[in-house]
DNA sequence: CATCGACTATCAGTACTTTCATGATGGCAA
DNA sequence: TTGCCATCATGAAAGTACTGATAGTCGATG
């Protein structure tokens, strides 16, 4: 969860975090509500939800939705409401970004997280649970480094936090089975001490 | 943002993607609120938020952060409310820094603290994990001198705290890597018998 | 019993850190 | 101003820790 003081901060938080939904306030310092809601409809389909102090007119709500809005809360908002609304939210944009989510493909390597199924270059590639779990943790940091421990947590469990080979050794089995050259890794890079990475491709 | 139906799916969530703020029902289907409090705070500090119903005792309320939340709130709350305890919450847990203090961007020099990457001029520079950390605990302290043994705690540890030349031999490297011109250096500046400085550039 | 996957061990190669040597620079005192 | 010393910059060698790859053992499964 991030917390912005103002349109312009939030906008700057926006750009780095892409967060899944954004909440805010149509009187901000700064820059307006409206005018943030516009600017990050330029660049994404995040669902927005706006809150607005209580004296807003019909024509504020409808100018709101126009700007880019999914939602327009008018303050006091109920806890049970203001839930209700984002768990809403969410779901509907879960439909728009499933896709997205639920998998990788660059025409190279493709990744189909509901079949759990992996083809390299057209090929089905069979992968050990453990291998696709690793995979599937990386793809899901991809572009951020993901540390040792947090991997071994994440695909082994906390108790084997401690066991830093086990990465390697799968690392480098996924390497073998999906990287066009094992040797000099495009998807998966080394961060030398600190972790792996998965890094998208663009599409040839 | 994560949402779950119950207390079990909510603690399951919770091992699964270790959010940085839990906010829960005490009434929950499955596992009851308090339970779950209990649970997370075996495994982790989390910051936890805890809503209740209208009728609730003291005793409710101090039975409830014994068992570990960090704010009780009694529901209806008020949006406002919510957020600045959430805030709150938040700047006590260390999770939303003071300033935006998730990168740095001027144009010619990209520091994504996130992704822990650097470029230069568009380029991507691998800075190795003792570069980096230089490069963090200076622009953290943009515009300050950071003196020598401060650099010396922060990077490598109290234990380092004689071996002076430590700092030169990095900022050399580091300067190589991310300077226009490391001759003359405008990101990282000297301060003879004091220490470094890290200097903000304007953006181009 | 054969196969598969998880786990463990080993070892060479590599990346990174530490140390050292040398020359440059800056500030201060005479 | 000049010379001196402490500090700084830099390149490179030596040392260390980490990684990649491979192969073998074990247990589960069919």
């Amino acid at each position: 969860m991030l917390l912005a003081g103002s349109g312009l901060e939030g906008l700057r938080l926006f750009h780095a975090e892409r967060p899944d939904l954004v909440v805010l306030d149509i009187i901000m310092p700064e820059m307006d509500g409206l005018t943030v809601v516009r600017r990050i409809r330029e660049i994404a389909e995040t669902p927005i939800m706006v809150l607005s102090a209580q004296a807003v007119t019909e024509d504020d709500i409808i100018e709101g939705l126009i700007a880019g809005a999914d939602e327009y809360l008018v303050k006091p908002v109920r806890l049970n409401e203001f839930v209700a609304r984002v768990r809403a939210l969410l779901r509907r944009a879960q439909i728009v970004s499933s896709e997205a989510d639920y998998g990788y493909d660059d025409g190279y390597l493709n990744v189909d997280l509901h079949r759990r199924q992996v083809r390299v270059n057209g090929e089905k590639k069979h992968l050990t649970p453990t291998e696709f779990k690793l995979l599937v943790v990386l793809m899901e940091n991809a572009g951020r480094v993901v540390p040792q421990r947090e991997l071994l947590e994440q695909v082994w469990g906390r108790e084997y936090i401690d066991d830093i080979y086990y990465p390697r050794v799968y690392v480098s089995q996924l390497r073998r089975k999906i990287e066009p050259d094992p040797a000099n890794p495009t998807y998966i890079l080394t961060e030398h001490r600190v972790g792996y990475r998965f890094e998208k491709q663009n599409a040839p």
